[in-house]
DNA sequence: ATTCAATATGTAAGCGCTTACATTATCTTG
DNA sequence: CAAGATAATGTAAGCGCTTACATATTGAAT
């Protein structure tokens, strides 16, 4: 069934059958009805092959993200996939690992597929060393580039970011405010936000004329796991501190569990602040305080932004940065 | 860039240059490096749409899933996606929420992207009345429909699926032979899934000779707060229960902070029992025993099967069952 | 050398659609 | 009601690729 049997059908030229498939103005009202009669009885379903070849634009945007089962990410797709619809857009999905050359290999892929733009989600994609991020400028010179929580000064290359450092900063600022003063960060990976994470929470002790302390900032793989137990063996090797943060929930869930192993009282002997505010902040007992990165806005800006460059709007933000919000739950004092 | 370019570069015909692009054995090794070279200094890409158009496939399944938050799903369009990529297949992902009428909607809005196959992701979509999978058992009709823990049995529609009935028998004998007596199910939605869950609960006890009592088998929605919620006030409306059983992770978190909020010690006044294995598991304290639904095994099993049907290979298993394993952890006892 | 098979390459006809341009039908307006 | 403007429809030329079939080249066997 194509375009040719609906045409026969309907008695009427291919040419007019195409143009009430594309809502074209120029066609009589009554033929218009009639030909989606003919189409709705015999089931037909435009070929989107023949089509792109004729249009060259596939409603189509690639996503890639390191992993679709960290909550976090799992949360962008959703959005990504639900506002990129709304839109009458696609989304193809590739989820590339942590690998860089695999990162390379599937955005050629998708690119390869024609599609009309390419969202990143999550900090992973923007290198510390430039050179490594020359396939993405590259890119950008043909379709944009849409950065989720990630930021790379490019032409074409556009960024929604939440506003890490300033979340970090406030985070800190209230850990202090209720009377703490050694607090631990733990991090789980560097990238352009961890960078601005750890500076928030630097800045912060700063600013209060704290000492910023090399052995209280540590890095740890996201797993409740692991972070309890580095927890434990800092506290066994004489480390003392009174609150943790983290930059991820995995990982202040740990800190939850490290307190209950060591019997001491969550927020007043040990303050825990996680980061994302996924599930798992509402997991453990006490609930934790948490970070939440506003991650639906990130996606429905990168989506709005995406549509202005899309129908050609001039002036479209390189950069946006959308605040946090601390939600204070039973791991902090207020 | 378009393969006339190439062919003109090349010295050649297009026919070669499209035989070298599909691996084709009748090229001499002199033509075919040397074609191969000048796509690459030219920087050519087939187009995928010109492609599909005489290929009529496109290398590309659709993948729907109710909500890709969900970790459980999360896990599935991850795995999913990395076997497909792996047999040289893209995957077009579609959260379609709970509405059915979307469902059906994105359903065939992938159907007309030609795809070569769906895969569909959890149990949600297989609809308790028949005449609901209608447009299932017609789509498989044209290409193949597989299910990820569902089950419909119709030509065309392949289902791989955890063996719940078997897993909540064995969990429900785990805990009577443990001494428990009085087991609290909590389930989250009713599905084919769902249905074997609860039948393999009331197996149980049934053959051990225990009652099967109705208020003992509660419908709670995923969130743990809920559950807990939901526990509170059936001990307090005078329900004794000494181990509870649930379909998801996330009720068994809520019925640990259950026991913490009644002073309850696990597993001993009370044994709680998670479902698919996820993260959450590994949040709570004590950490959840839970069942492992075997996501990855599904999700290869499916792929498996599917790049048989694409090859054209007869007698594939309409079903396949895989076994679940039971996640010995601290809120049971041995 | 001659013939035939096997191998390598080229030619050209689609695949199903969009759209510029040509043509025809319909409406205005003096 | 003729003639020009406008709206509706049709014609045909691509879009970039695959592939059946035709043709040319090579090699082996006689």
């Amino acid at each position: 069934m194509n375009i040719y049997d609906v045409s026969a059908r309907a008695g009427v030229s291919i040419a007019t059958v195409s143009r009430v498939l594309n809502g074209s103005p120029n066609v009589s009202e009554r033929t218009r009805s009639h030909v989606l009669a003919v189409m709705e009885e015999s089931g037909y379903t435009p070929n989107i092959f023949a089509r792109g070849l004729g249009l060259d634009t596939i409603k189509t945007v690639g996503i890639m993200c390191s992993d679709s089962s960290d909550p976090y990410l799992a949360n962008a797709i959703y959005f990504l996939e639900r506002e990129l619809r709304g839109c009458g857009y696609d989304s193809v999905l590739c989820c590339t690992g942590a690998s860089l050359t695999r990162k390379r290999q599937y955005f050629d892929l998708l690119l390869s597929k024609r599609v009309d733009a390419m969202i990143l989600a999550g900090s992973k994609f923007v290198e510390m060393n430039p050179d490594d991020n020359a396939y993405l400028t590259e890119a950008a010179a043909g379709i944009p580039i849409m950065l989720v929580n990630g930021f790379l000064d490019a032409p074409g290359i556009y960024s929604t970011v939440c506003d890490d450092h300033a979340a970090m900063y406030d985070t800190a600022c209230r850990l202090i405010r209720s009377g703490k003063k050694d607090i631990l960060y733990l991090y789980s990976s560097y990238s352009y936000s961890g960078v601005n994470k750890r500076r928030g929470y630097e800045d912060a002790l700063r600013v209060h004329g704290l000492p910023i302390r090399e052995e209280r900032i540590r890095r740890c793989d996201k797993d409740p796991g692991k972070a309890k137990e580095l927890l434990l063996s800092l506290a066994d090797s004489g480390s003392t501190f009174d609150a943790v943060m983290t930059s991820d929930d995995s990982l202040a869930v740990g800190a939850v569990k490290y307190a209950h192993a060591r019997g001491l009282s969550i927020p007043d002997q040990l303050a825990v602040v996680g980061y994302n505010n996924s599930t798992l902040s509402r997991c453990t007992d006490p609930e934790l305080s948490s970070v939440d990165t506003r991650i639906e806005a990130l996606c429905t800006d990168t989506v709005k932004k995406l549509m202005k460059i899309l129908n050609g709007e001039e002036n479209v933000a390189q950069k946006t940065t959308i605040p946090a919000e601390f939600v204070q739950r039973q791991t902090t004092k207020v």
